[in-house]
DNA sequence: CGTCATTACGGAATGCGTAATGATA
DNA sequence: TATCATTACGCATTCCGTAATGACG
């Protein structure tokens, strides 16, 4: 049995003639009736009276015309959603982000997203830069925004958005009178660091950074979140040099002010080289379209 | 598309390979691969990836799998019911009766054949023997307990139920005392009639027996149900010929008594000639099995 | 170099069309 | 006799098997 006898059983069925069901199939009567009788055959019942005059449904073919519809219309439906799927208007897309991303990102980027692809189930989960890296390699998210770089070359990542450094202080701190300051500045200075396993690069570059102007930064206290890291400044432990989208995270006791002399800080979306899914194709391109580079956060 | 093509991705699909999926469908792997490109060529969608090394499913796979398990589940279904619905073990049987029939035919069929044909929906319907004819030859019921003869020669009919007459009377009639009595005995006696609409056979029976006796009953009053003409009897109005199964009807103030002379009475189920429905087989089949022709009601 | 999928090609099955036959009203 | 379905038969498609080729580890 294939769909074809379902098709020719049901055009037979609904117009109760042979003649008008082949010229609704664009094919003449014999092979039609063959058609039938093999498909009655292989069930073994009579799906059809012939009456020689007209034709009329068995109880039993009244039974496989409501059961035959059904199949004809799961199958449609299913080429319906394959089709879907491969353009990317349905599927799951497994995204990981850093902390930091929820500030301005990654809302700007599900928002568009979730509006382009509504069919699209998005799965989030909150990752470190490394453990981005090893979800995508294992397959367990499909793409991530990440805080470049990553080791992997099974892994591309493109920077979406950069944003400048600013230096996070007490309200009452001694430097948040100046009127600039300078990375020079804070020799002596107690900092709050993010800690290295959450953010290599912002880590190596302040420590790079310092160590090129003499001095080795005095680390008061790490913390794995700038949400801790902001806390800790709030009340009092340090100054902390967060990227400017942190500015999000507002506090009464905490002031941002700009600092020279640090590069850019990047993030960037990750995903496996390999993977073609249109899903993901489709979420790279508003990631890269919905964050403007080079805006501050 | 057909289902062989849904069978073959399902294969390959839980297979992850096209060897192992080949040899469960007793087939050579090209012809599978082919089969499969054609699927995705039709869809326009790429349905697995293959790495040379193991074949793994796209997004769109994933997708397409689900639906299509669905489409040969349903399929599977149709067949099953089609050939459920064959062997008569399924579908919907609508029976009219004469109201008599319930007083033991009815009950006695219905009850083995629910047992027998769980499955069959069957449709109840009181109507008078003349009602059936028109209904069976409308295609309103399928199947009718009637009291014959019928006139029409496109129906068939088969006595499966006979039971003798017996006297109503008012348990104070001077009859009801009488060792045997006689239709001659019903010369001058009020007589209450169920209707010749109701029962030709039973009405005109009595007439021409009482004729070929040499009177005319004193038809006192004509009802349409059996229990309508026991009420009149049992309210004194006069006495009434009644099949034997109608002692069922219980009243204080009515009493039954065997009268002689009189043939037996009739139940008989009737059919469309032309009808092959295995469930109306069936049907007719506990029909004639389940009443004990010549037992008295 | 071995495994596994695809391409190439030939044969057999079969689905469809044309023509003829049959059945029924 | 006209209509409509089935049977008869030939052709073209196509489905599958065998053999050869290709790709990846």
């Amino acid at each position: 049995m294939e769909l074809r006898h379902l098709m020719y059983f049901v055009a037979v069925a609904e117009e109760r003639h042979f003649g008008r069901a082949a010229q609704r199939l664009q094919m003449t009567q014999p092979p039609l009736s063959q058609q039938i009788r093999q498909l009655e055959e292989e069930l073994g019942v009579t799906l059809l009276q012939r009456n020689a005059r007209r034709v009329e449904l068995t109880p039993a073919g009244e039974v496989f015309l409501d059961e035959a519809r059904k199949v004809l219309a799961q199958a449609e439906r299913a080429v319906e959603l394959a089709r879907r799927a491969g353009r990317g208007e349905l599927g799951r897309l497994r995204v990981g982000f850093v902390g930091s991303a929820t500030y301005d990102v990654l809302p700007a980027v599900l928002r568009m997203f979730r509006r382009q692809r509504p069919g699209v189930n998005v799965v989030l989960q909150e990752l470190s830069t490394p453990q981005q890296e090893e979800a995508l390699l294992d397959d367990r998210i499909d793409v991530g925004f990440v805080r470049p770089p990553m080791s992997s070359n099974l892994i591309e990542v493109t920077v979406v958005h950069r944003s400048p450094c600013v230096l996070a202080l007490p309200a009452n701190h001694p430097l948040a009178n100046r009127p600039s300051i300078g990375l020079a500045d804070l020799r002596g200075v107690p900092l709050v660091m993010l800690a290295r396993s959450t953010w290599a690069g912002l880590y190596d570059t302040v420590l790079g950074l310092c160590r090129q102007h003499g001095f080795s930064p005095e680390i008061q206290q790490e913390a794995r979140e700038f949400q801790t890291v902001i806390g800790l400044v709030a009340g009092g432990l340090g100054v902390a040099v967060v990227p400017a989208s942190a500015r999000n995270l507002h506090s009464r006791d905490v002031v941002y002010r700009e600092i020279g002399g640090l590069p850019d800080m990047e993030m960037g979306v990750a995903w496996r080289r390999k993977d073609s899914s249109p899903v993901l194709a489709a979420f790279l391109s508003v990631a890269r379209e919905a964050v403007r580079p080079r805006d501050e956060g």
